[in-house]
DNA sequence: TTTGTTTTGCAACGACCACTGCAAAACTAA
DNA sequence: TTAGTTTTGCAGTGGTCGTTGCAAAACAAA
């Protein structure tokens, strides 16, 4: 009996990475399998066999995001230094990022989250789940700040992430809207203006 | 010759309040043609001829939020008081608005941001210059509060009346995803924080 | 009643949607 | 060569989309 069958034609990591380039620039609802198929330059009886159907494909794409192009609000978190240069180093990134001319403007998951509807109740919580993650990761990092005497004890660590958090979706609005890296850039300069005792 | 013809079995107003709801509740896109006619009681033949088309309907839905419920971004800044007040009332109005349950939650104008794809670049910009002209509500109201001597010469207006906006327009994005009134009350006040001068 | 005007109900249009069936193609192992 | 396995190309599925045509219905004026 024979072991593998015929080759596939295509990288899958690849057309994966193309997936989530068109799911990230339209959304999950006006991307089509026809558009998707053929920017993946693929067969869309391929696509199926490969990826299962959209729902997956596009979960897939997301993760691909969160643990690629949109790293960035974990790792930018992770290394050295006071949870107020964490998130300045955050804001400065998501300026940079959210507003590169080589792949779509703003956040992939920030965007689509009010894209679904009915019928879609299921994409909606794994969005929902993967973003209160990454709020999740705010969370963690003024948590370990207040242990540290980084943050004054009497700080609402829920409120502030949730503001920083209100912040960074923001911006993915107003990146998505037009708005320039420096200008964003000042933006998230200026939200950091509330951090407790920020100023002198 | 005669001139009336045979009278509508509709409310012309009431119907386009109940368009509005569901293009608000579930954006242009995923709002169906006959999801409307079912929900305003009228045939898709008698909403061609009263309101047009579907991009022509969105607009005037969309109008008529923003005249309407949506209006508070305007009114909240006319009434008397300092800048800083005003804009807490905003913030107020919102958090109260935007999370009400007799309404879809959040601004029907944020969410249609990242609604829309290709083919509707025309929506896309109406969309984008109402939003526009509500972000020069902003700009007006902040310049004003220089002249007034309100907020020190020093201030960048442009950049405070975006950062405002940032925060509305995030606070939507929470709303949508479920969070409470008291919470975006929370964040609300605590992005005040970043007001020129605010902390003692 | 007749004529003109407007709305209504209903059925249909072509275009697109996500998805699948099927057989030929392209490989591996015997 | 042969048998077994997987992918590919392509056509086609039923369903839904926004939109329209048409004739009957319901009114006002002549």
């Amino acid at each position: 009996m024979g072991y593998g069958g015929r080759p596939r034609k295509f990288e899958r990591d690849g057309a994966l990475e193309t997936a989530m380039l068109l799911f990230w620039e339209h959304g999950f609802e006006q991307t089509g399998i026809d558009d998707l198929a053929k920017a993946m330059r693929i067969s869309t009886s391929s696509l199926y066999s490969t990826f299962g159907d959209k729902r997956q494909l596009f979960l897939e794409a997301l993760d691909l995001y969160r643990s690629g192009r949109g790293g960035y609000t974990k790792t930018t978190l992770e290394v050295g230094g006071s949870a107020l240069d964490s998130f300045r180093r955050l804001f400065e990134t998501a300026a940079r990022e959210l507003t590169r001319g080589d792949q779509p403007r703003g956040c992939m998951l920030t965007l689509s989250l009010p894209t679904f509807s009915q019928g879609l109740e299921e994409l909606q919580v794994e969005v929902s789940r993967r973003r209160a993650e990454s709020l999740d990761g705010f969370r963690k990092r003024l948590a370990r700040a207040k242990r540290e005497k980084d943050l004054p004890p009497f700080v609402d660590v829920n409120l502030l992430a949730s503001f920083l958090m209100t912040t960074l979706m923001g911006m993915s609005l107003q990146a998505r809207s037009g708005a320039s890296r420096s200008h964003l850039l000042k933006i998230g300069e200026l939200a950091l203006q509330a951090w407790p005792g920020a100023r002198p």
